[in-house]
DNA sequence: TTGATTAGGAAACAATCATTCCCTATCATC
DNA sequence: GATGATAGGGAATGATTGTTTCCTAATCAA
């Protein structure tokens, strides 16, 4: 089940929601329409699961890169490494299926804007938290504004899955380093 | 024409290229069905005008809000605040026809995906000329990398009509407060 | 006033969409 | 080995899509 909703997500990724046919589901899915309909109950439904399971494998990867620093500054500076690195290339192209539901269904779609707005918050209350980590061993001065610097990188991540999938080439290193001065 | 266009505009932005009928296009510009391919070969091409006129009023928009500084350093500043407010309230909830295009349209869309790069490439040039007109006047220090700066300022912007459409408020002054010092 | 050209509007069209229905294997149980 | 239940597959369906066509109204030159 979760390998068919991987493929699901990979669909949903590059053509977001309006785009994705239930023909291209079935493809993505190696299921047939009637098995797709037998285990959820609509579209809309599939791709609800598709974005939890999205949210949940790219919390993994954010967390593990995480764990890659030694204290709360290196420790932000990986994740930050890490959405470079994720918006790039093909996958970067593939695109993210948090930015694509608050692009194309936000407006319209009560529940998912519920499920993005959910998604944001959570990813900057760890932004946050990694800035207080680094206040409290040293790494990360304490005139740094933990909650509006955690908003302006949330701004930053989000934006670079916008421009990645447009393409444009990202330097993770002089990116991030000039990002960094935002905790001076 | 241009009052129609900004009608295509408005709906587009809201809801994005596919979830927009023919018949939503129609009520939104006033015209009728025939009218509309009349004027236009297909939807496709409603499109690229309204993204062209998008385009148009917001590099008026940006250049008039550049004005209002007194220097390269000022100006940048009230740039950032006006991306902040045009990614708030309703025209928020709206959002960014380019924002949009780069998530549902650039993966498959060749063309749309050139005007995207096209359009990035014009505010990134933008913002990279004030950091550097900021340098000559003095009032952005000389160290400061133009180009990667301004690289990651075209994140920040089109991340936050991201955030802005999923109704996360932003508070220009802390925001573009904690950006400036991308300029330190 | 007349004639010709253009813009506007609504119905008809084929294609595609999401969804439902029914059939066919497969497997465990009796 | 027969049977019942379940999961998977594919054709049929009704709605909706983008597009075309045809007709009417209006505008402007002569």
């Amino acid at each position: 089940m979760d390998t068919a909703l991987d493929g699901a997500v990979r669909v949903f990724c590059e053509r977001g929601y309006h785009a994705t046919s239930i023909g291209d589901l079935t493809a993505a899915m190696r299921l047939a329409t009637g098995s797709v309909y037998k285990a959820f109950r609509d579209k809309h439904a599939v791709f609800l699961a598709a974005f939890e399971r999205y949210a949940t494998v790219r919390r993994e990867q954010t967390r593990g890169a995480a764990e890659r620093g030694a204290n709360g500054r290196e420790r932000l500076r990986h994740v930050l490494l890490s959405y470079v690195e994720h918006s790039q290339g093909s996958e970067g192209r593939r695109g993210c299926i948090v930015v694509g539901s608050a692009v194309e269904l936000s407006a319209v779609d009560p529940v998912v804007r519920a499920r993005v707005n959910a998604q944001l918050a959570t990813n900057e209350n760890f932004i946050a938290g990694l800035i207080r980590e680094g206040q409290a061993d040293g790494s990360i001065p304490r005139h740094v504004a933990a909650d509006d610097t955690a908003r302006l990188m949330i701004c930053i991540t989000q934006g670079m899955r916008v421009v990645g999938k447009a393409r444009l080439p990202l330097d993770g290193e002089r990116l991030v380093g000039v990002a960094m001065k935002l905790l001076a």
